[in-house]
DNA sequence: TGTACATCAGTGAACGCGCGTTCACTGATGTAC
DNA sequence: TGTACATCAGTGAACGCGCGTTCACTGATGTAC
């Protein structure tokens, strides 16, 4: 009896007064604030949309970031992450990863059509490109160095493969952007088919030349 | 004597007031408003700093466009002209154009330094592809579509050439794009040169396979 | 050609709204005795 | 264990600022006679 009357109130008020409860708040911002920004660009976040987001009132928001731009920065390195995180779960979970499991999951219509839960480099590479805030520029190439290597290994290392990934990464980078702006259209999905193809064709050649 | 007096007050009021001053007006909003869509995204156009970019004061924006969206929808169709402009000039004068100079041009440090200047598809395309606008999308793929013929054309035409021109374009795309990201490293100039003999490959694997 | 009037490109003050930020306050949680 | 106090997460009103938009006005251009 106490249980359900402890869950109801769970339900009416969803917001905490306890020290734990402030850490889960935070996680709630960030995860909204990174999920907007993939789907409306890094600027698109209005500080008393996320706090509704995230079941909050907007004046609660400055006793968990400094500033906008402090919680921009913030939300981009949990967007990269997120969007990690949803590809290294789509690998097999025990055996290599390979270019083709990458490839099917990455240029996939689903990925295109949610970017909001997808890689934060597809979403906001131009938005990054032209930030003037360097942390900003910091996060992103940090994580996109990761995903170079990650990709030339699954080409089977040494220079050729370097070279192929970095190829690689432009040909995924740009098809998922032209095929969100052709979204709707029957070219969204040959863009997705002719860039899976090419990425192989690289890794063939990466190897080959080995 | 009159020449000197009207030039110099030419000079200090730029502003004219004749129909035909009029137009040398709007051209002059437009292209400095495709040059700051280019630059700082879509929606990094301010109606008062625009106009003093075009020495004019904010109030007289209205006599030239309806709407922020509207200019926002003019000065991509404008910016995408411009950009492909660019280009065109860039080419031989006589004799055909080869995927050799596309490339070498677009694909340049100057292009990726110069995103103002530049082609307003790799600056914008990610942008337009989360933009609510119709009229946006539209501009940029009807554009899009002829400059996926013009490199079908130069790839020498054929299926195997329009695959190859799709897979060219993601690949120059997401190239400019990476290489703005690493900015002011050296990893920005290997983005550009491995694109450009990836786009070279896929050049001459569409002709071999004809 | 010259004059008087109409047109209209551009000016700049003003309005309203949204948004980032601040702050006094509330009430639940945590703690000391 | 129970009570009194301190802490602090979150609330919501308020502030200031910038920005898109409007509008009455100015003065140069264009035109009719």
């Amino acid at each position: 009896m106490t249980i359900n009357i402890q869950i109801v109130k769970r339900g009416v008020d969803l917001v905490g007064h306890s020290r734990a409860e402030k850490i889960d708040s935070r996680e709630r911002i960030l995860d909204a604030a990174a999920r907007q920004i993939r789907q409306g660009g890094l600027e698109s976040v209005s500080i008393a949309e996320l706090m509704k987001a995230a079941n909050l009132t907007h004046g609660g928001f400055y006793g968990h970031f400094p500033s906008r731009a402090a919680l921009i920065a913030a939300a981009l390195e949990r967007a990269l992450e997120r969007g990690e995180a949803a590809f290294i779960a789509a690998q097999p979970a025990n055996g290599p990863v390979t270019v083709k499991s990458i490839v099917n999951r990455y240029l996939s219509p689903a990925h295109r059509d949610h970017p909001g839960e997808g890689c934060a480099v597809a979403a906001l590479a131009a938005d990054v490109g032209r930030a003037r805030d360097r942390t900003v520029r910091t996060h992103m190439i940090t994580r996109l160095d990761r995903s170079l290597e990650d990709m030339a290994e699954a080409m089977g290392n040494g220079p050729e493969a370097d070279e192929a990934a970095l190829a690689a990464w432009c040909a995924m980078i740009g098809a998922i952007t032209l095929s969100r702006v052709y979204s709707g259209t029957d070219r969204a999905d040959e863009i997705l088919k002719v860039a899976r193809q090419s990425v192989l064709d690289l890794e063939a050649r990466g190897r080959s030349a080995k």
